[in-house]
DNA sequence: TGCGCCATTTACGTTTACGTCAATTCTATA
DNA sequence: TATAGAATTGACGTAAACGTAAATGGCGCA
């Protein structure tokens, strides 16, 4: 599954306007990369969290579109909306010291966790009706007699 | 599937009691005692779910339409799909011994459970990553001397 | 010069479990 | 009888994150 002979690609470019030591990726290396797939890649363009340069309209992924794209992918992990990923990443100003991004991470991190532990409670008290239901279900096929299926909760 | 027996709401508009101990609800009294929505009722019935007996076309709903109802809700609880709990509730014999339901709903059960040991594996990652994020940002808010957010995993 | 692969844009489809009208009819009560 | 409150069906909307064509274009290579 290779793409393109790697050794001239690595080495350089021929035809992009790209002199300095950047090294570009287009999208199927980055999909390669970070295991996603062209679609998701276009998709989060599309939705403003990455904007590639272009060579003609061939996207070239910066080591900036990178960073952001980790970030994305954490924050996926993590469990929070493209929409709260956006958000956050808009406010990066490199200039200043970030405060206002930090506290509104900060803040969505909490609420977040607040969910994350919520969903681990239900999750953990499904676990639990979920066994009982099916030690009893087991009971009731260890003994063949039972001649009807009375069920309740 | 056998519904109806023979005494049925004749001419008297007066729901709640017609000759035997029938417990009739329309919708309304189900929404409300089943903490669902009159949508929610008309929706599981769609998907053939529930089978509520008319009267003209009002809906009436039998205890055998609250026996399953508590099985949907049970069975949503502990994250079954719609489509996998009619799949278990439509082998429901009430003349055998069940042993095909029950095979079933353990099988389904057993992939369910692992669902949700690993969803709560994920959630539990998530936790902790997100903790971590959080202090770090924590430590950035507190000493606003650095002057740049780098951000990486 | 044609094949094959990679890429692009546009646009509709998928999944799940309902929510939200809208228009209309039925029922209950004053 | 008039009217408020239930109930009905039908249809479209929502959310999230893409998947899946379809039609088209560019590039390297034999």
């Amino acid at each position: 599954m290779k793409l393109i002979s790697a050794s001239e690609t690595a080495a350089n470019t021929n035809n992009a306007s790209v002199e300095a030591g950047e090294d570009l990726s287009r999208i199927g290396e980055m999909a390669k990369k970070y295991g996603v797939t062209l679609r998701t890649l276009r998709f989060y363009e599309d939705k403003g969290l990455l904007n590639p340069q272009r060579d003609g309209s061939t996207r070239l992924y910066t080591r900036r579109d990178k960073a952001r794209l980790k970030l994305i992918l954490l924050g996926r992990k993590v469990g929070f909306s493209l929409r709260d990923v956006k958000q956050m990443m808009d406010l990066y100003d490199p200039t200043g010291s970030n405060t206002k991004q930090l506290r509104l991470a900060l803040d969505k991190s909490e609420k977040q966790l607040a969910r994350l532990q919520k969903q681990r409670a239900l999750i953990d008290d499904a676990i639990n009706e979920l066994s009982g239901s099916m030690s009893a279900v087991r009971q009731m096929l260890a003994e063949r007699t039972a001649p009807q299926a009375s069920v309740a909760s």
